[in-house]
RNA sequence: GGCGAAGUAGCUCAGCCGGUUAGAGCACGCGCUUCAUAAGCGCGGUGUCGUCGGUUCAAGUCCGACCUUCGCCA
């Protein structure tokens, strides 16, 4: 097969919220297959980027008193970190708020420019008299002019569900500053749609591109739907693409005062997204968006679906950029069967979840659920802690688990034994797991592969090798059940290596080769040592995803105070990214002991990538030892001395590295944002907090 | 309202161009095993394949109508 250059994105996540567990379906199934391509040998690259512009960061900067650039600064910092704790793997992660996704915007409005395309017209808005601002749909209240129901927005009354203008709607008011909006008029600029249609009816028909079901929306909405007049085809709108200032954005070069509108320059962020990986990498740009070999791959939600299947190639084409070969859309994720909710706990930050699970166990549970199509994912916890448990526990790891001790400290066998043809009918089951990653169909792959794990289960119990090591002279047949037993285990690992990195990482310590290449699959490893066995992942404790639920509640009077906070520097993004927990009694409370504790000791945990292990002092000869996730944020020397506040009276836990036997409090989202909670002078180891 | 999708065991789903007694995993029950993170293996029951009608020698699989659910409507 001929080498394949292989271009993927993500869509860009808005810098105006935290990554939440729905942003993630499309994260990790993006970087599932982009790892997938990596491993079966293509030159694959993966970028992304903040999207930043529009009148939403705008609103938030001047309501938070600083910069929008301060804004987008801090949240791109928090997608990053959420991303990278998944486990998620860019390129290049970039902003569409940079110089390369300006010049890229101005060339292609250029191409739009000659072309013709462009035209202006005047549009009638709302407009906040007391903001001097224009108002989008959503920052607009009133009276819906069909049913009355009072309080709707903008675009469509959720009542009746009519859809209108928000010049339209009875007694308007402004949700920035209760201001009553005026009727005001500016100059906007659009692109004539409508004669790129024979090239989008070209583009839509090419069956590799797109899904069917939305190239039958497409036909059935925009290219083919009949006219109201019932003569000929309804003609595409034009597209309105400036906004006048103030809007937090670039401006149009040959339009002053007018801005590209959001939606514009947010795709081209794909490109300068590579740009500047280019840039970085010493690639050569125009061999990522300026030919016909490579394959441009976007991942989107659904509600995204005609920026990207409709305008985004008519503006690729006019501007002669190469045209994605495939846009593929998923659906959206619900939570035990409903919409996420704050007021269910059922809307979970990234972060939260990383607070309390494994990322492992998500992006193998999304896996397991993602098919092809466009339909939405259900996320139901009890069966996302079954599946983990069962699946990747008790069938996966657990075959290392149950063979690698056999062969600890030895080597595996030198020759691969006879092992009834698993071996070698899995590895030819190789090409059917690549084609269900390669057409997204990955929970297709991830059900071939738990098949493969049943049949080497079941071998590893005919073979009972642990009967072979009771039974003298029997040394050698064991050596062969065990090499037979991990070779399978690592050709499953191989499979499912673009899913979970991390246990192929492990693995590949454990048996002493890393896995690089599909291929290994189909090449049993031999003559390598084994080595110490410890567990690869833990299971599912139903109380941890408990805890992550109880984390994400609001109750619903924090949930429905929308007060804008008045004169104040403190942003309202800390608490919104962890809201406050159920409300609880003071004997609640006191069930907690908190004390005043001096750190008597702190060392590094070498193997842990979080952990600091303290000796803390809480008067006299009591100590605790506990172990504290705050690596990235403290060195241990500087903590030694220092007063603390810990959970005195928590359950001792038994970690990896020994018994934790406490808790020090500590805020901040995490990594180098971790802030420890310290008493003021004159507290003494001991006392407790009341 | 228009367009679209889905409706298969308690749950999540697989069933390609119609073809023998409709499948898997989980859950559940019984048994075996005890190497393994109470993991593993074997056996077992359950389904009017949304409803009605049609095409066909034969339909979960094609066609039509209807019901229900969900989504989308720049």
């Amino acid at each position: 097969m001929p080498e394949r250059r292989i271009l993927v994105t993500s869509a860009l996540p808005y810098a105006n919220g935290h990554i939440h567990l729905g942003h993630l379906v499309e994260y990790l199934m993006t970087d599932i297959w982009a790892r997938f391509q990596r491993l079966a040998g293509h030159r694959t690259v993966y970028v992304c980027a903040d999207d930043t512009h529009g009148t939403a960061i705008m609103i938030r900067a001047q309501q938070e008193g600083r910069s929008e650039e301060e804004v987008i600064a801090e949240m791109s910092a928090a997608h990053q970190r959420d991303f990278a704790d998944f486990q998620i793997a860019f390129d290049h992660y970039g902003s569409t708020h940079s110089e390369s996704n300006r010049r890229l915007a101005h060339e292609i409005w250029a191409a739009h420019r000659a072309s013709g395309l462009v035209f202006e017209q005047s549009v009638e808005q709302l407009f906040d008299p007391e903001r001097g601002v224009f108002l989008a749909d959503r920052f607009v209240r009133g009276t819906c002019p069909h049913c009355g129901a009072e309080g709707q927005a903008g675009d469509n009354c959720s009542s009746c569900g009519r859809t209108y203008a928000p010049t339209d709607l009875k007694d308007p008011i402004s949700t920035l500053s209760g201001a009553t909006p005026v009727v005001r008029s500016a100059q906007h600029l659009f692109v004539d749609l409508e004669r790129q249609r024979p090239f989008l009816a070209d583009w839509v028909a090419d069956g590799e591109r797109l899904q069917p079901e939305i190239a039958n929306y497409l036909r059935g909405y925009f290219l083919e739907k009949p006219a109201q007049s019932g003569e000929g085809l309804e003609p595409l709108r034009p597209w309105d693409v400036s906004r006048p200032a103030p809007y937090f954005g670039f401006e149009i070069p040959d339009s002053p005062g007018n801005y590209f509108y959001v939606w514009f320059d947010a795709p081209i962020g794909y490109i300068a997204a590579t740009a500047d990986w280019c840039a970085k990498a010493g690639e050569t740009f125009a061999d990522w968006w300026r030919t016909d070999s490579v394959e441009i791959h976007h991942f989107i939600g659904k509600d995204i679906t005609y920026f990207h299947t409709l305008f985004w190639p008519a503006m690729l084409k006019t501007a002669g950029f190469t045209l994605p070969r495939r846009v593929q859309i998923h659906g959206f994720l619900t939570v035990n069967g409903e919409k996420m909710s704050k007021r269910t706990g059922t809307f979970v930050l990234a972060r939260t979840y990383l607070d309390h699970l494994d990322p492992a166990y998500l992006r193998y549970y999304y896996a397991s659920k993602l098919g092809p199509r466009v339909e939405d994912l259900d996320l139901n916890l009890d069966e996302f802690a079954d599946r983990v448990n069962s699946h990747l526990v008790g069938k996966v790891v657990n075959l290392a688990s149950r063979s690698a001790r056999f062969l600890e400290g030895a080597t595996l066998g030198m020759a691969y034994p006879d092992d009834e043809g698993l071996f070698a009918a899995a590895a030819e089951k190789g090409a059917e797991i690549a084609r269900a990653y390669e057409s997204c169909d990955l929970a297709r792959a991830m059900r071939e592969v738990m098949a493969l794990a049943d049949r080497a289960n079941e071998y590893v119990d005919r073979k009972q090798p642990w009967q072979l090591k009771k039974q003298p002279g029997r040394d050698a047949e064991l050596m062969d059940v065990c090499t037979v037993a991990l070779n399978l285990f690592r050709q499953l690992v191989v499979y499912l290596a673009p899913v979970l990195p991390k246990l192929a990482a492990d693995a590949a310590a454990l048996l002493g080769e890393p896995i690089t290449d599909w291929a290994q699959a189909s090449q049993p490893l031999l003559g390598t040592p084994v080595g110490k066995f410890h567990h690869l992942m833990q299971r599912v404790d139903p109380k941890q995803v408990a805890a992550m639920i109880s984390a994400s509640t609001v109750d619903s009077d924090a949930a429905t105070t929308p007060e804008v906070s008045k004169a104040t520097d403190d942003g309202p993004e800390t608490l919104a990214a962890e809201p406050l927990a159920p409300e609880c009694t003071i004997d609640d409370f006191t069930k907690v002991d908190l004390r005043i504790a001096r750190v008597v000791a702190a060392e590094d945990v070498k193997e842990a990538q979080k952990l600091l292990k303290l000796t803390v002092s809480l008067g006299g000869e009591t100590r605790r030892t506990l172990f504290a996730g705050i690596k990235a944020a403290y060195r241990p020397e500087d903590l030694v001395g220092r007063l603390v506040v810990v959970v005195a009276n928590l359950a001792p836990r038994k970690m990896k590295f020994g018994t934790s036997e406490g808790m020090i409090c500590a805020a901040g989202p995490g990594g180098t944002e971790l802030f420890v909670l310290s008493p003021d002078p004159g507290a003494k180891p001991g006392q407790r907090i009341h």
